[in-house]
DNA sequence: CCATCATTTCAATTATCGTTGAAATATGGA
DNA sequence: TCCATATTTCAACGATAATTGAAATGATGG
């Protein structure tokens, strides 16, 4: 990720309205949610969603596909996690002795939802 | 980390000038740097540096200090760790089977140099 | 085709952002 | 004290952001 990417990104998700948006894309998962139901569950105008949905997905931050005719909208998990290695890379790149041992990934995302809900 | 705390902090680094600022900082290390040396190197006025220090400090993303003349800016590790999970968190929390094993620390900052990198 | 639903587009408004230049403040030295 | 250095404060400006209301687009069912 270059730094022009990463400062879109970050301004995408440094506002209320779609941090909450993001957030409740992430929990949605993959299969993603329609932008009716964003609306309703935030108590956002149809037309400010759509301002917003535009800012996430021009920062690549998440996805959108008509279905008849709703709109939906999921995240991207891997910007995200690319976003949050740029972070860690470049704060801690050209640092000697930091954290040398403590690297994991720590990816988001949904494995293979095995589950119950 | 409350949401306000996560917006302020991304609205702080997605800027061009504030993200190299804070790039130099970290790689700075604890001790900082003088705003005049972030000024020369990053070829920005000392009035707008200014301004943007203050938008890092209110979001707790550095420290300042004075020294003889000079403000000595440093990176807060602690609050940019702070962001990183708080991303994370809050993008897992509630997914049942997100990334189970993968959540090592993965956090920022110098550790007593042990350098062997 | 018409009516309806879901979403987007457009124009306008208000607020905040980033930058600049001039002036002010604070420290240290002759 | 006077001067130079380092940084901040202030007022102003153009640019961009977030929201709103009205109208347009696109899809579906009768």
């Amino acid at each position: 990720m270059e730094k022009m990417d990463a400062v879109t990104a970050l301004a995408a998700l440094a506002q209320d309205n779609r941090l909450d948006v993001f957030r409740l894309l992430v929990r949605a998962g993959p299969q993603g949610m329609s932008a009716g139901q964003v609306a309703e569950l935030l108590g956002l105008a149809p037309n400010t969603l759509t301002f917003h949905f535009d800012r996430l997905r021009h920062a690549g931050l998440v996805t959108v596909a008509r279905e008849g005719r709703s709109m939906i909208y999921a995240a991207r998990f891997e910007t995200m996690n690319a976003l949050l290695d740029y972070l860690s890379e470049n704060c801690c790149a050209g640092v000697s002795g930091c954290s040398p041992g403590a690297r994991e990934p720590k990816k988001l995302g949904r494995k293979k939802s095995k589950v119950s809900a």
